[in-house]
DNA sequence: TCTTAATTGCAACTTAGTTGCAATTACAAA
DNA sequence: TTTGTAATTGCAACTAAGTTGCAATTAAGA
């Protein structure tokens, strides 16, 4: 797992918690502090078995996500290879928000391609995309891999 | 399951499986002909489900599908869900080729953008996509759903 | 028709994630 | 600070999707 960062400080993982208005309990802080460290989106087994290590349950690991993603504080990645990530939305900083996401198909290993905008073209104008996006995924093979 | 195309002749699939090389087996047969029914990309349940009610088993079922994946006759797709999705290549037509997808993030339902084509534009000429790019998946709400 | 490697069906297994429930805990109100 | 209570947790059992080992069967070239 990687963890660049330094850890998050347990009040400040608080403050994000109580913003939403949920509960500060340890699985939930350790889960944020967890996802805080992450510089890439860190899938739902990692976690599980980072945290289950601390002795929490991986029920628990996976409840907290999910409800952290229900108060919006992650975002949840499916990228396509039938594992789940999540990235902390605190994160993305202020002004700074969603962004694509590269995957390489041959290592998996997942990129924020955080300064990239993305553009669907239509082939003629009488199409139009077939509703709202709010997740752009590419994948390809990293350059380490081709 | 979708299919509104009219079954596809045992002979052909024969011919779409003999022109990679791979024997024509009755499951790999149902397999092809399932997937040239369909209209988008289908499901290796609702293909597994399907064809193991006329007696197939269902790893005789993942098995064909990835065979034929491996033989690129079809296309495997991982839309997120955590569900994949196959699609017939020769579905795609003699000079089209691999789209990007939209698949809804309520309803599930996926839609080939066949007449779209991406772009990613950075934010500065510095940058660039870290790899070369084999498929895209834009997830959102289809106007059904919205 | 024969031969043989490829394919299949079966059952058991794996992996990721979910669920029911009793015990515990966070936190608001007294 | 203590208390009441709903939210949360750990546990163990379960589910669903897909995989695997292996003996029996089969496609297709000789």
């Amino acid at each position: 797992m990687k963890s660049s960062t330094p850890t998050l400080p347990v009040d400040e993982a608080k403050t994000i918690l109580r913003s939403s208005g949920l509960r500060c309990t340890p699985a939930r802080i350790a889960v944020v502090q967890s996802l805080h460290a992450a510089t890439s989106p860190v899938t739902s087994i990692e976690l599980a078995e980072q945290l289950t290590e601390y002795g929490f349950d991986k029920s628990t690991i996976y409840r907290s996500l999910t409800e952290l993603n229900e108060a919006d504080l992650v975002v949840r990645l499916d990228l396509g290879d039938s594992i789940r990530r999540f990235e902390l939305v605190a994160n993305y900083g202020s002004g700074l928000s969603e962004h694509p996401h590269f995957m390489c198909i041959d290592c998996g290993e997942v990129t924020c391609l955080a300064d990239f905008t993305f553009e669907l073209k239509p082939s003629s104008r009488k199409i139009q995309v077939p509703g709202t996006i709010s997740e752009v995924l590419v994948r390809g093979q990293c350059s380490g891999c081709i």
